[in-house]
DNA sequence: CGACTGACCAAAAATAAAATTTAGTCAATT
DNA sequence: AATTGACTAAATTTTATTTTTGGTCAGTCG
């Protein structure tokens, strides 16, 4: 048996995407790096919009996963918050495609960069607010526009995971965890 | 006596670059809205950065002063944030332009209206580092790093009056007010 | 035979050249 | 002496040209 062409290609995208954005990648370079012959990745991937969609996917599962599985757990909402912003910092793969993208479309508004970042953002906003809709009706958070909450502890999290670093030495894991704790907890919890 | 053509400069300027930005903002037509001739303006202005540095000036000097004004009411530090949000939400004539200049970077990337964006950031992130400071000797806030704590309220405001219009109606003062408020005041007060 | 390849082409992107706009000047005017 | 607006050099925008890249397919190879 052959190896695993698919694969290959798909482990080559990706690590191109995440180290140069989604324009700087280009098809010759993929198949470059998963040594196959540039037609062979247009057997498995019609465009490389699809190529890239394929790998979207793959992260939003994986963080849908990640998510579902904090969600199910018989935890209060901000250890299920905690326990998510672990996930997210610690296994940085898909944090990093995410924060490769954002920073393309700052700097040069990559349209698939743009929708790749959409797309990411809206899984995490729309689990963020159920969260907090839920947290609410348990009474464990105060009452408050869920889809106003959910955008603000989002852009904290960008905030220090992204925007710091532009002025400033980037911070370490534990120190993000920390200041997001300290404003989300006693602020948004009864 | 004549007209104070200065004023009008300055007036028909900042009106200006409220408006349209640094970079769209031509000198021909800050002459006309200010009914002078061109040659006048540089009698006054060297150049076009001179003139919009004495608008941030200006800008940054009511800033500054409303800010110490509410420092030095004796109030606990979330009062005083509420009432440094109240001034800028309700008198928003600098607020505007601290906006427009932060779209017009992100925009087009202007390096004057970034550098304006800067200088007014700075400023507010220095006035909120040392309350914060001031307030932790107080016991009022949690120990924490005061430059990071600013930075996250201050993104925070940023998010809910600049970010969040992008993909939704702009939310009005008080909403805005009450979910900094809701963020910040539990959640980081002792 | 069929999976695979890489030279090839049209379309998109980058670069260069031409045309337009604008910051700043200064001789003329009031 | 203060003010003006036609004028110029420099910067910006638009257009033309060159280069790069996504996608194809006739041919190779196992």
């Amino acid at each position: 048996m052959s190896i695993d062409r698919k694969a290959l290609i798909l482990q080559a995208a990706t690590k191109s995407f995440v180290q140069f954005g989604y324009k700087a990648t280009t098809m010759d370079q993929v198949s470059k790096i998963a040594n196959v012959g540039k037609g062979t990745i247009y057997t498995f991937f019609k465009t490389k919009e699809e190529l890239f969609e394929e790998i979207l996917d793959k992260a939003s599962q994986e963080l849908t996963s990640v998510m579902n599985r904090l969600a199910a757990e018989d935890n209060t909402f901000i250890q299920k918050l905690f326990n998510l912003l672990d996930s997210i910092l610690e296994f940085r793969s898909d944090h990093e495609l995410f924060v490769k993208l954002a920073q393309e479309v700052r700097d040069i508004g990559t349209v698939q960069a743009l929708e790749g970042v959409k797309r990411m953002e809206e899984y995490a906003l729309d689990f963020l607010r159920r969260q907090i809709e839920q947290a609410m009706e348990r009474g464990e958070v105060k009452p408050c526009d869920a889809s106003v909450a959910a955008f603000m502890i989002f852009r904290l999290y960008l905030a220090l995971t992204t925007e710091w670093n532009k002025e400033h030495e980037p911070l370490d894991k534990n120190r993000i965890k920390e200041h997001m704790i300290l404003f989300i907890s006693n602020g948004i919890l009864v």
